[in-house]
RNA sequence: GGAGAAAUGGCAGAGUGGUCGAAUGCGGCAGUCUUGAAAACUGUUGAGGGUCACACCUCCGGGGGUUCGAAUCCCUCUUUCUCCGCCA
């Protein structure tokens, strides 16, 4: 959510830098600022007629007390009205209110600087790539006939269960993916992240705090009996640490991880692309999440994207990274790298990690505050990434590692798995 | 799931109808003292709105009500604790 007081010094600008992302954001800002001014309007006319209020109270008291009841009741009448007044003016407020928040929930996050116009994922920016594309042998499978060759992940039996989407992994394949969890983990922590096991799911409150509500309402799981969401990324609860939070200067940086299953309804995908490993309902992930000081915020991002590109480097696994264009931004993300992985068997990239900062945009939601050195209280910068997305990085392992004798273990996995093959 | 008790500032904990945004202690911050630190002493220290700055307004778990006036009384929801039941 964006900050009341610059949309109201920095209108124009803002204007202009969300054209970015291909929208007019001139109806929205200009309806905010009116309405912000509506309220502040009202809200004086309400605090007057209580503050008449609260004097004949006092006055009232002191009548009573020194026994002029008569007069006293006389001043009754007064406050009688000033009550209905208030009343009406306080229904103005709370609905004038409401309108405020509900059109700033529209307005998406400010793209930084750096962020390529355009609209669709081709207008991305390719900033880095790395690694040695294999040739691999004549047939060479994608991952999910791999999947079934060597009984390691068995699509159909999940659909018995639970439906289309939720793999079940089996012997080697579970044991893999466990492996990866663990490796994840210990790379993170060394990095001096601190590992959390969160709750999988969330309530309303912290579905806006990070802003999956109300822009995303239709991706998530909802359980009404008990008004809860299940997480579609560990972003949410471990972000939400902080919701209604004052830190102090010294506090920085937070470092967090937390491995968490994510769950998204995925509603519209369909097609060739959501095969196999590509697009779950559930999957697991270890999600790394910072919040920091705005003047290290874009400095953290970069460790993030450094680390990251450190486990990919270790898992010998050929990768791009791109910086989104405004089109491709997520709603709450100031700027944000994706990372793909190249599925040589499929030929063509998966994302499997996307890092971003969202600077004060999830702050504001959250309260997340931090005093500075003169005692002021300022909104934190968040960001967070995927360290990582499993899925995907198991299918381009597969695929990448596929020999005519089996699938070799990536060496830095080989101990975690206690097996260097599946055959 | 059943019975009872409770919810106050960073924490602990007073406050049962007006002068209470709230005693006191701890913690935090600043200062005095000290070569430095500790101790001691002094001061300061909740959040939001509003204002150039004041004034002023709101907030004592959430929502509603009674009253001229509510942290205090009533209703309701939520959460926590204790006991019982069930249970990984």
């Amino acid at each position: 959510m964006l900050q009341l007081q610059a949309i109201r010094e920095q209108k124009d600008a803002i204007i202009k830098a969300l054209k970015k992302r291909k929208i007019d954001a001139k109806p929205l800002l200009e309806s905010v600022i009116t309405l912000d001014e509506k309220r502040k309007a009202i809200q004086t006319k309400l605090d007057n007629t209580l503050a008449e209020g609260n004097k004949l109270s006092k006055e009232i008291g002191m009548l009573f007390k020194s026994g002029k009841a008569e007069l006293a009741n006389t001043l009754k009448e007064k406050t009688g009205e000033l009550k209905e007044l208030s009343k009406s003016l306080g229904e103005d407020l709370a609905a004038t209110a409401e309108e405020l928040k509900a059109t700033l929930y529209q307005i998406p996050n400010i793209p930084q600087e750096s962020v390529p116009a355009g609209s669709t994922e081709e207008d991305n920016e390719e900033v880095f790539a790395e690694g040695e594309i294999p040739k691999l042998a004549e047939g060479a499978l994608p991952h999910w006939e791999l999947a079934k060759k060597y009984d390691i992940i068995d699509f159909e039996l999940g659909v018995k269960i639970a439906g289309a989407g939720f793999p079940v992994y089996k012997g080697k394949g579970a044991r893999l993916q466990r492996a990866l969890i663990s490796y994840f983990l210990d790379k993170n922590t060394a990095a001096g992240y601190t590992e959390m096991q969160v709750p999988h799911v969330t309530n309303e409150a912290s579905g806006y705090g990070t802003g999956q509500l109300p822009d995303k309402e239709g991706q998530m799981y909802y359980m009404p009996e008990d008004d809860l969401y299940l997480i579609p990324t560990g972003e949410v609860p471990v972000t939400n640490i902080f919701r209604d939070t004052i830190l102090n200067e010294k506090d920085f940086p937070i470092k967090y991880t937390s491995y968490t299953p994510c769950f998204r309804r995925e509603a519209g995908s369909y097609g060739a692309h959501v095969r196999g490993l590509n697009r779950l309902h559930q999957f697991d992930k270890v999600e790394i999440v910072r919040v920091e000081h705005p003047s290290k915020s874009y400095e953290a991002l970069e460790g993030m994207v450094d680390h990251v590109k450190d486990i990919l480097r270790e898992l010998k696994l050929p990768y791009r990274i791109l910086r989104l264009c405004g089109g491709d931004l997520g709603f709450t993300a100031a700027l944000t790298y994706d990372f793909e992985v190249f599925s040589t068997a499929q030929d063509r990239w998966l994302e499997i990690s996307s890092v971003s900062n969202f600077e004060t945009f999830q702050a504001n939601r959250l309260k997340l505050r931090y005093k500075d050195e003169n005692g002021k209280k300022q909104l934190a910068h968040t960001l967070n990434g995927s360290s990582l997305a499993l899925p995907r990085v198991l299918a381009g392992i597969l695929e990448n590692y596929q020999t005519k004798d089996g699938i070799k273990i990536p060496d830095v996995l080989v101990p975690y798995c206690g097996f260097d093959i599946i055959d």
